[in-house]
DNA sequence: ATAAAAACATGATATTAATCATATTTAAGA
DNA sequence: TCTTAAATATGATTAATATCATGTTTTTAT
């Protein structure tokens, strides 16, 4: 469903959600290491979330990645579409070009209540919330 | 979410659903033709599932593919699993092992519904299910 | 029996996604 | 203002999917 550079996007946007702000900023080096992801690797995907300004950073020594207020209130699939794009999660589950609810494919319509449902959730859904979620301990980030 | 060889599997299927039987077979240059697939391509996938039972086939002259009454009732899942191999569905949304009801990841129930709603489908709903919509003009293979 | 027509088995190539490497730019602090 | 520490930009490599090719086996019909 989702790509790696995405999963990884995500853990590591929520890993900035809990330990960093304007004044605690983290390093590549340090992110990459406890979420698990290779330091190369997660350091291209969040230098794209931080073009795009879904997350914040500083160059130079006391630099680093961090989220202010804003970042805090982007979406999860605003993480999404930078990574993997927007038609990933929205095309054709068998890819038709031309299925949609007029002309619906065989699956179609079995799985679009259920696709749209999930869709809304991750367009409404902030880093916040998640964030939140994750600091009273309901919800669990074993990377 | 399905890979390439799971969409073209199952567009093969439905299509061997609507115009095969015990004597009416087709061989795979039409079939490949019929739904816009490279040969060669949708040839291996066919084979693959006839070896697994989902669908049948004969070698030799007016031999060829199509479904018998058992394949009819196989389920749009069964294929999925043939070609992509099961946990590609059921993972956790952020690809961590040790995400479950218990202890779960920041997403996990929020998706989780939808999500177990959506293969409750697909492991119900058969070939010979959405053959009959097709037949109906309920639904639409535009290849 | 034999020739031809089909699937079957196997493996090769090409494309895309994942991963890694490194030179450049920017900012902090001495 | 110089050195150093960080992100940034760019591109190279590797691995996984998707695609293509071809010789082998089976079956039908002559």
């Amino acid at each position: 469903m989702l790509s790696n550079s995405s999963k990884y996007a995500l853990k590591a946007v929520l890993y900035l959600a809990l330990h960093t702000d304007e004044i605690n900023k983290i390093m590549v080096k340090d992110i990459s290491e406890r979420i698990n992801v290779p330091k190369a690797y997660i350091a291209k995907l969040l230098q794209e979330l931080s073009k795009r300004k879904i997350i914040s950073s500083t160059k130079g020594p006391k630099g680093g990645f961090y989220l202010n207020a804003s970042n805090r209130n982007e979406t999860i699939m605003q993480i999404i579409e930078v990574i993997d794009g927007k038609k990933k999660l929205e095309s054709c589950i068998l890819g038709l070009e031309d299925c949609n609810e007029q002309k619906p494919c065989p699956i179609h319509r079995l799985i679009s209540p259920s696709r749209s449902k999930m869709i809304t959730l991750l367009e409404t859904k902030t880093i916040n919330d998640l964030a939140t979620d994750l600091e009273l301990n309901k919800t669990f980030l074993p990377v």
